[in-house]
DNA sequence: AACTCGGGGCA
DNA sequence: TGCCCAGAGTT
């Protein structure tokens, strides 16, 4: 298992390599986070970035995504996929959010969990990018991330890895740790084809160390 | 734990 | 073409 001082090695690497990577949410509107994290389940930023910047133009408030029908909303989000269930779970949640919570995003993580088509990675990144409340939001890319690293076991649910993360991560790197986590792993620690070759935690990466061993032998095996 | 939703991106 | 994807809900 890797050291606070190792993880800390880590997460600055993966800054040096995409140093953008804290820069993509917009932190000013929780509402607008909150739909586009909604939104960006199972598909790319960039194809949720692609629709939202029409989106909230013409959707301002949870009002306003009340007032067209389903299948209209439907239609507006249609590129990104998943598209009936998310249009369906935004007019549910809006509504909500109208009713008990007078208009407003809820601050807590368990509240913002009630509402449709949030889970708890979804009100991680909200109450932590939103409202600056630590909180560390795990994806398949933080989680690959974290055994590939061994930071924390391979058997640990979503959960546990999250548990680990908040103990041995500063608190005041937890929001910047998803971020880091999620390029680091979409475009370099990919799931099907990690750079190990070329990556700067190659040195102290158990996962790491067992592909390049497995590839020196293939290659001289060949 | 396994299945479903789903169009777009990429090999 | 076929495979995979910044998840969540249902069974």
């Amino acid at each position: 298992m890797l050291t606070k001082k190792e993880i800390r090695f880590c997460l600055d690497e993966m800054g040096k390599m995409f140093p953008k990577a804290h820069c993509e949410l917009n932190h000013s509107n929780p509402f607008e986070l909150l739909i586009a994290v909604v939104l960006s389940a199972q598909c790319t930023d960039a194809l949720v970035n692609k629709v939202t910047k029409s989106l909230f133009e013409k959707y301002k408030r949870p009002e306003d995504y009340l007032k067209v029908s389903l299948d209209e909303l439907q239609q507006d989000i249609r590129s990104i996929g998943l598209y009936r269930n998310k249009a369906k779970n935004i007019q549910k949640l809006c509504q909500i959010l109208i009713e008990k919570y007078d208009g407003q995003v809820p601050c807590d993580r368990d509240t913002l969990m009630q509402l449709p088509g949030v889970g708890r990675k979804t009100a991680n990144v909200v109450v932590s990018v939103a409202f600056g409340i630590p909180a560390i939001a795990v994806d398949t890319h933080v989680e690959r991330v974290s055994k590939r690293l061994a930071i924390c076991r391979w058997k640990d649910s979503v959960l546990e890895v999250e548990k680990t993360l908040m103990k041995k991560v500063p608190m005041d790197e937890w929001s910047i740790t998803h971020h880091r986590m999620i390029f680091f792993g979409r475009y370099h620690c990919k799931a099907q084809s990690p750079k190990c070759l070329e990556c700067p935690l190659l040195s102290l990466c158990r996962e790491g160390k067992k592909r390049t061993k497995g590839l020196e032998l293939e290659n001289a095996g060949k």
